[in-house]
DNA sequence: TGTAAAGTGCAACTATGTTACAGTTTATCC
DNA sequence: GGATAAACTGTAACATAGTTGCACTTTACA
């Protein structure tokens, strides 16, 4: 990740552009905001940023924003230990599956797009599986780091 | 598991009183409920199974006991995707961490104790991982059959 | 530029969980 | 058995995350 200010606008604009649906200012703001996260954020958060860049999303129009987003495979929704839901932008089509890193120091939760959760062995075979969600616990690399020095 | 009626009295007695704190009506049918449970329990069905049993927990205290239960290793919690608790009982001390299955169908939560999230291979070490959930969804045994004939 | 559909904002609501505090029950000691 | 202190419970009020209905505004497109 780690784009310019610049290519997000680009990627936001492509990926909108592509959605079929309208592109509103809502939609480009949430969308640029995930994109410039480094975690993923809940609802608190992306109010949080957007305030702080001088936006205001009504709160229920952010929740639709976000749905929406997910809808088109343009972010993506991780549950978490804190009741409340994460998303993250999803800026090539292709990605895949994978794991996520809960920090129980700084709660940011990290997309670990490297990870995913093994092939499972002893499944019973009477479950039919659709989804496995590996939700990893402890501290990130950031604060490891604050603390190791 | 499927214990008898006594075994389940005899097991919940036995595993209050090597609690260190009282033993309470509201612990004891919370503990007897988990463990005639075939599978994980949120509040909202917990209240359900105790009306049926002509038993009344109020809510607050229900939310205290299931923490309790958790907290003397007697019961343990799950995270959902409904954004509710789930608890199953903890007969045996020796239980390991083990994999949930959530069907999408029926909604029920399974705990899998013979399934195990495997050895991350590709985590960065530099996050120091604590504990790793592993969260299943598809369709149940019972759903399946059902479907299937 | 006018129009219909899509999207937004507001108010009111639901679900899940928490806190404070007064009242009740339990275990223990005499 | 009865007194006592600590542990536990019930009630009310609160907090947070998310949903619904409906009127209003904006967008895309002819
Ligand atoms: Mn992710
Ligand atoms: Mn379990
Ligand atoms: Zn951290
Ligand atoms: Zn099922």
């Amino acid at each position: 990740m780690t784009m310019t200010p610049e290519e997000i606008n680009r990627t936001v604009s492509q990926l909108l552009d592509q959605a079929p649906g309208r592109s509103t200012r809502a939609r480009e703001s949430v969308l640029n905001i995930l994109l410039s996260a480094p975690t993923a954020l809940n609802h608190h958060n992306i109010e949080e940023v957007a305030k702080q860049r001088d936006l205001s999303i009504d709160r229920v129009t952010l929740y639709r924003t976000l749905d929406w987003l997910v809808e088109q495979g343009v972010a993506h929704r991780i549950a978490s230990v804190n009741r409340s839901w994460y998303f993250s932008a999803v800026a090539q089509p292709d990605m895949e599956p994978h794991a996520h890193f809960h920090c129980k120091k700084c709660q940011q939760i990290y997309c670990l797009e490297d990870v995913q959760a093994a092939p499972m062995h002893n499944l019973p075979k009477e479950y039919q599986l659709e989804e496995a969600d590996l939700c990893l616990q402890g501290q990130c690399v950031t604060c490891n780091r604050d603390a190791n020095g």
